[in-house]
DNA sequence: CATGGAGACTCAGTTTTTCTATTCCTCCAA
DNA sequence: TTGGAGGAATAGAAAAACTGAGTCTCCATG
């Protein structure tokens, strides 16, 4: 059985600016710039045939097509994932990795994470301050540690904390690729964060 | 939600590769060649970390994770194909277009093809045997003719049929690109073809 | 044993696609 | 009216994909 398929790549830049009714945010989840994404969808609408996208002056909004589309391409994402996770012990060259401060170890349990092999998580703890540069370097997928900042255009999430003063709040970052913020791993794993953190 | 996929393209590599279990005849149904299905695949099993086919020295094999992979992947597919099928006008900048020669269309029944709508069909008559390059062009999908040839790296499919002699023998045939001879709407196609034909 | 064919692999070089960076435009809100 | 936000358009740069030629291994044939 052959397919007649549009480039699969382009479907990727719509999904996400469907997800997003934004261009300029689905550039930041996949890492390009929001030209790319604008291009990309108008090739696929050009190969389709059909708008997308209303162009409004506020912003996106979905055609009737558009609406009818993102679902099952959406849909036909997770399945993908879930069958690739199923087999591939690592995407893009490795498992999801974390980093993780000393400082922020101590403040967890002792045998956290509990979801690592589920997951495919990897910690690597006892990483410094500077190691936001890992981050952008694509070396781990995301840092956890107390506080500090600022963080440029990495995406950050906090999790409160106590005891935490005025003085020294002690909150705990998650940082990472805006890109990976809400993929399932990081949002498995600030979950748990918040759960298991004393407040 | 972000998902964390492989490069989408080489999945068609891969799906067209372990269905025929063949780099070259993935190759010749992608309109490719042979290398170029060989780098993406290996592209991807690099991305995946695990490896999909066995190399025997007399052809391929899926390993286990390809042979988990394949049925998943190829379904991924078919959802899409549907998806975008209900959606799209055109794929790949329109409709499937047949083009069919006086004689031909003379050989079928008035209202032949019947499927035009539910299988997107745009039916273009009175062409010419000189009209294979449209084929190669793109501008025709298919091309039903009678007899004639040869059609070099064109896929042809001969739908027999009667009253041919030996010296006429009045055969249909079924031109197309090598990408497109078991897509659907070809298979659809051939097979009423095969039923409409007098004997 | 050659020997030839089929199919996969590699690699360099080219072509095609994709991305960026900039500029422009429109609309909206202050 | 002005500034900001977001999309569109463009040229040029960067990256990815493809080709084509040569190599290798295995197998079938004579």
């Amino acid at each position: 059985m052959t397919y007649r398929l549009p480039s699969l790549n382009t479907l990727r830049a719509f999904e996400a600016a469907a997800r997003h009714l934004s261009f300029k945010m689905a550039a930041s989840e996949l890492g390009v710039t929001a030209g790319a994404v604008s291009q990309q969808v108008k090739k696929l609408e050009r190969s389709l045939g059909v708008a997308l996208f209303r162009r409004l002056p506020n912003g996106l909004l979905l055609t009737v097509e558009g609406e009818t589309y993102l679902p099952q391409v959406s849909k036909v994402f997770e399945d993908l994932t879930e069958a690739t996770e199923a087999i591939a012990p690592k995407i893009n060259g490795k498992k999801f990795t974390i980093g993780i401060s000393s400082k922020a170890m101590a403040l967890l349990p002792k045998n956290w994470p509990n979801h690592c092999d589920s997951l495919k998580l990897y910690v690597r703890d006892s990483i410094q301050t500077t190691d936001i540069e890992l981050v952008r370097s694509n070396e781990i997928d995301c840092l956890i540690r107390l506080g500090g900042g600022p963080y440029g255009d990495l995406a950050l999430v906090t999790i409160p904390s106590s005891p935490s003063t005025k003085e020294h709040p002690e909150e705990l970052h998650f940082i990472c690729k805006p890109g990976l913020a809400d993929c399932r791993q990081s949002k498995a794993i600030i979950e748990d964060l918040i759960e298991v953190v004393p407040i």
